[in-house]
DNA sequence: CTAGATGCAAACAGTTTGCGTCACT
DNA sequence: AGTGACGCAAACTGTTTGCATCTAG
């Protein structure tokens, strides 16, 4: 199969083992246009894979994207955030420690959509985050010191 | 109190009871600058109210997005959502079902900051969420059937 | 042959829920 | 007085980990 030989290929160069599962987890992820959640990769493997387990489909989407094979869709700051923002705005979010900080809407150029949205969608708004690295995690990395955490620097 | 007769207009505004622990969990949310988790919330407000629980924070942070007297800071998709795109580009996302599909970065006019980013903050990309209703859940509105799930349409 | 991958089950973190009691209005 | 809020503990969901076994290279 060309597939299989394509697959392999793309293992040799990222330094993986090209697993008959790890096989099937990239190529369901490819042939989904969505961004399907891991349960439901899950799901779909185990039809051509009865046996394989739910921790192997986390490990191996953490490996691709550790190896930059796949990227996050969006970083999850892993637990609920509220803004009580009321304004317009946007945020700048550190890629590091998680931390999120306000910007106004002013501080961006405008953004509007050139084409058609797909096809039905009824655009509501667009919520930009900048991300990069904050002043702390920057410093922090010429110096290492202990773990970052995403509170070191907050008020 | 000041404070104290402000939140209360605010409780009395939007419907709710103004109780010693949601104004404290409201003006600890006020108070910091940045987008603080509820454990951090809970942890703050413990402080001054030692015998709250967690779960109230939690009730009330959801009281205070249903009644909007505050927002998500960005919709989470309640799993670990993978990208195999490589080109860069920007997200459709469904603000009911969450379903998430891929826009061109040219769909959009190009982002560009006018100003100087938070000081110190090293800007790596922007990420633009163009948050709506997709076309499913848009229809779905119209003759309700069952809940919504993010996958009944997708590929 | 050996490093790395898998599968299982148990552990975790974050969040939600049910329910009895309590407190705003 | 009555509705809604609180606090607690137990339940749940999504994810991670430890470990014994297996397999690709």
């Amino acid at each position: 199969m060309d597939r299989t030989a394509d697959f392999r290929a793309l293992c040799r160069r990222h330094g993986l083992a090209a697993t008959h599962q790890r096989q099937l987890i990239y190529e369901t992820l490819m042939s989904l246009t969505g961004h399907p959640s891991p349960e439901m990769v899950y799901e779909r493997v185990r039809r051509k894979i009865p046996s394989i387990s739910l921790a192997t489909v986390y490990k191996n989407l953490h490996t691709f994207v550790e190896r930059g094979v796949l990227r996050e869709v969006s970083l999850h700051h892993g637990s609920l955030r509220v803004d009580a923002n009321h304004e317009p705005h946007h945020h700048a979010v550190c890629m590091k420690c998680k931390s999120i900080v306000d910007i106004q809407e002013e501080a961006l150029t405008p953004i509007r959509l050139r084409g058609a949205p797909p096809a039905g969608f009824q655009v509501e708004r667009f919520a930009v985050d900048v991300l990069g690295i904050c002043a702390a995690c920057a410093a922090r990395s010429h110096r290492p010191r202990k773990t970052a955490s995403p509170f070191d620097h907050q008020s």
